[in-house]
DNA sequence: CGGGTATA
DNA sequence: TATACCCGG
């Protein structure tokens, strides 16, 4: 779900094309995408894309094609999965498993009364990720010669660690929170290409990428990144979502301003959780992240992928082989090492 | 979501 | 050549 600041980053946002990340790294939050893939890769009535085993696959079909793109315009992605969630989080991921339960129920009813739109929203609040789910995107994306990274916590943390570092130009991901832990550049709607569909309505719209600039979000609003942080928490987090009673964006920015302590902002508010809104601020500015990981864009094993997508779970050998020639031929001229034999030509 | 094919 | 639509696993 993430923070809900969006009023507060939309009018900064930079729109660009694809192509614009070519040679750039971007520190993908991998969790983050492969819920999306699961979501909105499915059937009419809501049905994820399954092997002949009942195993999901929606996720590996969109790793794959949409790394694929990546590559082909030069774009550098690395992966960063979830670790172990922070403490604070507890009490959100059990309200989220119970939303999901009542979800799975919504669903059937759905399909009993024939309402297959009905069905397929009910569907997509169901997604779950499971541990297998995970390794086969690990074990593709390790096949493809993309590197991930396992973060010691968050991945939003762990990605926007990169990218303070400058080992990666921008962290993606479709939430903001990134930019709370001090991601300096933003990217979403990675890999969005053309028109998409409005859900729950017949209106196409035309989504591009998009670039937030951290310290231009905090110049255009004239806070600093810990007033950024406090107005984060007012209006709610993964960690507390229901925030601050009656804070919305522009009351709390007003709030930061006027106050500036942080303490003495969380006193002056009606706090609605029991995570205490300090706890969340030092996790925002000192969250687990981790330095070891190597970069490394790896030649694809094209036989391994089959094995994985086309033996143990019944992709289109065509399709993927297809993709495949695809991946090569995008490694080759952007990702291969050139030695100083070609270099010098001889 | 993304690829591929039908359709004009 | 551009857009609409269907299906993948």
């Amino acid at each position: 779900m993430g923070v809900k600041i969006k009023e507060l980053v939309e009018p900064v946002a930079k729109e660009v094309d694809l192509e614009f990340f070519a040679k750039k790294v971007i520190a993908i939050d991998a969790y983050n995408i492969l819920y999306q893939f699961l979501a909105t890769i499915r059937q009419k009535d809501g049905t994820p894309l399954m092997d002949a085993q009942g195993n999901i696959t929606s996720h590996l079909n969109g790793l794959f094609y949409r790394t694929i793109n990546f590559v082909e315009v030069g774009i550098k992605p690395v992966y960063v999965f979830d670790g172990k969630p922070p403490e604070l989080k507890q009490k959100e991921l059990e309200r989220r498993l119970q939303v999901k339960v009542q979800a799975e129920q919504k669903y059937k009813e759905a399909i009993e009364r024939g309402d297959l739109e009905e069905a397929r929203v009910y569907a997509q609040q169901t997604s779950r990720l499971s541990t297998s789910m995970v390794e086969d995107a690990k074990l593709l994306l390790q096949y493809m010669g993309i590197p991930y990274i396992n973060a010691p916590s968050e991945g939003e943390a762990q990605a926007a660690h990169l990218a303070k570092k400058g080992d990666a130009w921008a962290t993606g991901s479709q939430d903001f929170d990134s930019l709370l832990f001090g991601s300096p550049r933003l990217v979403r709607n990675l890999g969005v290409t053309g028109k998409r569909k409005l859900p729950r309505k017949d209106v196409y719209v035309e989504v591009k990428p998009e670039i937030i600039e951290l310290e231009q979000l905090l110049k255009t609003h004239g806070i600093t990144h810990e007033q950024l942080i406090v107005i984060g928490i007012l209006v709610g987090t993964d960690y507390a979502p229901e925030g601050a009673k009656d804070i919305g964006v522009k009351k709390a920015l007003k709030l930061v301003k006027e106050l500036r302590d942080p303490d003495k902002i969380f006193k002056t508010v009606e706090w609605q959780s029991d995570v205490p809104p300090q706890e969340i601020l030092k996790l925002f500015q000192n969250p687990p992240v981790t330095d070891n990981y190597t970069l490394t864009w790896r030649q694809p094993d094209k036989e391994k992928i089959i094995s994985l997508l086309v033996d143990k779970h019944q992709f289109s050998l065509d399709r993927v082989t297809n993709a495949l020639d695809r991946l090569e031929k995008a490694y080759n001229t952007h990702f291969r090492q050139q030695s100083l034999e070609t270099w010098f030509g001889f």
